[in-house]
DNA sequence: CTGTTAGCGCTTTCAT
DNA sequence: ATGAAAGCGCTAACAG
C-alpha cells in the first residue's frame, strides 16, 4: 500500500511542470507532442491516478449527482422506475448513485448517501423530521407521498380518484361483487395490520354490499396467491378483484389458474402499478398504472429547479400525479 | 441564481472562525453550545451549502465508488444482480454509481463516469481496447466476460460445464430429443445471425440426433414462445429444450401452456440465468443459474483489492465461477 | 473552547 | 510551448 502518486510525483520524475502534466492527461491544447508522450509515458510508469476529489474540486464545473433512494431492489416496481429515472438524469447529464436501504437502517444509509450526492430523491418511510435530519440539510424529493415540510418537495400520486375511477370501471364490465387483497406491509413497521390507504378509497368506491370483502396477506406472488384463496373462501361470490398492487395480482392470476378460475370470464383481476412483468404473464394484467416517466421528468424537474438555487432550502414544491387505467387481459 | 455561498460567508456573518463553522456542521466537539447554535442559525438563514466536493477534497477518508455499467434496468437479471452488488457494496461502505447504456452511446456513458468514480464494474459489449480507452485509466472488472489485458479484470462464467451438466440432467431426467432456442442478439450488432457461444456448447453435448433442432428469436418473453413454436413445427419430436436464458425459457413456458402441451410431462423446458422471476410462473422454472452472490462478492474482492493499489493499473485479475443447475418445476 | 494556519491535489490563469 | 502561482472550499492540527 505505497504512499499516494501526484501529479507533483509525475511533473518531478517528468522534469516538467504541473501545469504540464495536467495538460498531457486531460488532451488540451498547448504542449507539444514530445512532452505530452514524455508525460503520459512516467505517468504510466507510476502508475499515477489523479484523484477524483480534487480534480472535481479544482475544475469549476460541477456536475449534479442525485441520489436515488429505494427500498429494494428485488421489487419490480422501483426497478422499472429505476430504469425510467436513470433514463431521464443521463439525458440531462447527470449521475445517480443508488442506495437500497432493504435490510439495513435507512437513516444510516441517507446519512452515507448524503455526503456524495446533491439531493436524494426516493421513496421512504421515515417520518418526515427523522428524513430531513437524516438527509443532513439535502433537499428531498419525497416520490408518491406528500409533503408540506420545507426542504422535502413531493410527487404524490392520487390514488383516490385512480381507485375511483377502477373501481367504476370494474362495474362497467359488469362486476357485480369487487373484492379487495391488501398488502399486510404494516405488520412489519408496527403491530397489527393498518389497512392501507388503496384500501380505505376502495371501501369509499365499492358498492356497500362488498365492501367487507377485503382480505390482506403478503405483498409477494405467493401472498396474492393466498390471499385470492382466503377471499374467495369467504366471499365465493365475488366476481372482481381489486390488488393491491401488481405483484399480489400476478400471484391472484396465478392463483386463480391453479383453483381452476377462468380469468377475466369468471373473475376479473386488476393490479395497481403497471408493471412491465404484467405483460409478460398470461393473461396479460390489467392495471392501475402509473406513469413512470412522467414521474421521472417531474422528479427530475424539481431537481432542476433546486440547482437553480444551489440546493438551497426552499419552501416544499408538491406535484400530483393521476394514475391512469391500462386495460390488458385479466379484467 | 445568487453567488454560491461558502464557509467564509458564514464565518463572517456569525463573526467566529471557519473552523468553528466546521465543528458547529459536523458535530463536533470542542465548540460551546452558543455559538453552534448561532452557526447553524446563520448557515440556515444563508442558505449555506457545503461543497461536497471541497468537502471530500479537504477529509482525507476517501470513500469508495463503484461504477456499475448495465445494459438496460429493464432487464431483469441486471436488476437481480444489482440488487446483489447494491447490498455487497453497502456491506463494505462502498457507494455505486449506477448507469445503464441503453439507448446511448457505452463509450461516452463510460467516459462520464470515469471521474466520478474509482473502478467500472459490469457488463460491456465493447472491445477491450476500447473499452479501456473509455475507462480513462480506471480500472475495470468485466463481468461475465474474460480478459487478459492489463487494467480489465474479469470474472467468468463457464458456460461450456454448466451446460454440460445441463444436457448431460436432461438426459437422465428422461429426455431423448433436446431443442434449443438461442437468442438471435447478434442480429442487433452485426448484419446476419451468430450462432451464441451456449448453441456451440449445446451442439457439443448434445446427442447428434438433435443437434440440428435449433432456432432462434427475440430475448424477451413473446420471442421465447415464437421459437419455441418454431422448433416445435420444425422438431416435433422434441421433448426437452434448452432455452438462451431465463426470459425467453418463460416465454416458451407459456407458449407451451397456449400451445396445450404439458410442462414438463410431455416437454421439459430449462432456463439460464435463474432469475428470481422464474419462481413466479407456473409451473417454477427450471435453470442453470449464476450465483449472483457469488458474482457480486468476487467482483467486490477484486475491487478491494485494486483499492490496495490506489487503483493502479494491475495485470488482468481473473476468476472463474461455474454455474449451477436449479431444478424447480419446468424440467 | 476558539482562532489561525497549513494543507488536500488538481486546474487555470498569467507571464514568459 | 512552458512554468509559476493563484486559487477551488473545506478539514484538521496546532496554538492559545
Amino acid at each position: 500500500m505505497a504512499r499516494k502518486i501526484t501529479i507533483n510525483d509525475v511533473a518531478a520524475v517528468a522534469g516538467v511542470s504541473r501545469g504540464a502534466v495536467t495538460r498531457a492527461l486531460n488532451d488540451k491544447a498547448d504542449i507539444s507532442q514530445e512532452t505530452k508522450k514524455k508525460v503520459l509515458e512516467v505517468s504510466a510508469r507510476l502508475g499515477y491516478r489523479p484523484s477524483r476529489f480534487a480534480r472535481n474540486f479544482a475544475a469549476r464545473t460541477k456536475t449534479i449527482a442525485i441520489g436515488y433512494v429505494v427500498a429494494s431492489f428485488r421489487n419490480p416496481y422501483y426497478t422499472d422506475l429505476a430504469a425510467d429515472i436513470l433514463q431521464e438524469a443521463k439525458r440531462r447529464g447527470w449521475q445517480v448513485v443508488i442506495t437500497a436501504t432493504e435490510g439495513m437502517d435507512e437513516e444510516e444509509a441517507l446519512e452515507l448517501l448524503s455526503d456524495q450526492v446533491d439531493v436524494i430523491v426516493g421513496h421512504s418511510g421515515l417520518e418526515l423530521p427523522r428524513l430531513k435530519l437524516a438527509a443532513r440539510g439535502l433537499p428531498v424529493v419525497l416520490l408518491e407521498r406528500g409533503s408540506r415540510t420545507a426542504g422535502i418537495h413531493s410527487l404524490e400520486l392520487d390514488w383516490r380518484s385512480g381507485i375511483k375511477m377502477a373501481v367504476e370501471a370494474l362495474y362497467e364490465r359488469g362486476a357485480r361483487h369487487i373484492g379487495m387483497i391488501d398488502s399486510d406491509y404494516s405488520l412489519r413497521a408496527n403491530r397489527g395490520y393498518v389497512p392501507s390507504e388503496r384500501r380505505g378509497y376502495f371501501e369509499e368506491f365499492v358498492r356497500p354490499v362488498s365492501r367487507q370483502a377485503v382480505v390482506w396477506g403478503m405483498e409477494t406472488f405467493a401472498g396474492g396467491a393466498d390471499t385470492l384463496r382466503a377471499l374467495l373462501a369467504d366471499h365465493p361470490e365475488t366476481d372482481a378483484v381489486l390488488a393491491f398492487n401488481d405483484v399480489m395480482a400476478i400471484g391472484a392470476v396465478q392463483g386463480a389458474h391453479a383453483l381452476g378460475i377462468d380469468v377475466p370470464g369468471r373473475l376479473k383481476i386488476l393490479g395497481v402499478d403497471g408493471l412491465s412483468l404484467g405483460e409478460a404473464i398470461s393473461p396479460k394484467l390489467s392495471s392501475l398504472a402509473t406513469d413512470r416517466v412522467a414521474i421521472s421528468i417531474q422528479a427530475l424537474d424539481i431537481v432542476e429547479e433546486l440547482s437553480k438555487h444551489q440546493f438551497r432550502e426552499l419552501p416544499s414544491i408538491h406535484r400530483r400525479i393521476e394514475p391512469k387505467l391500462v386495460w390488458r387481459e385479466s379484467a
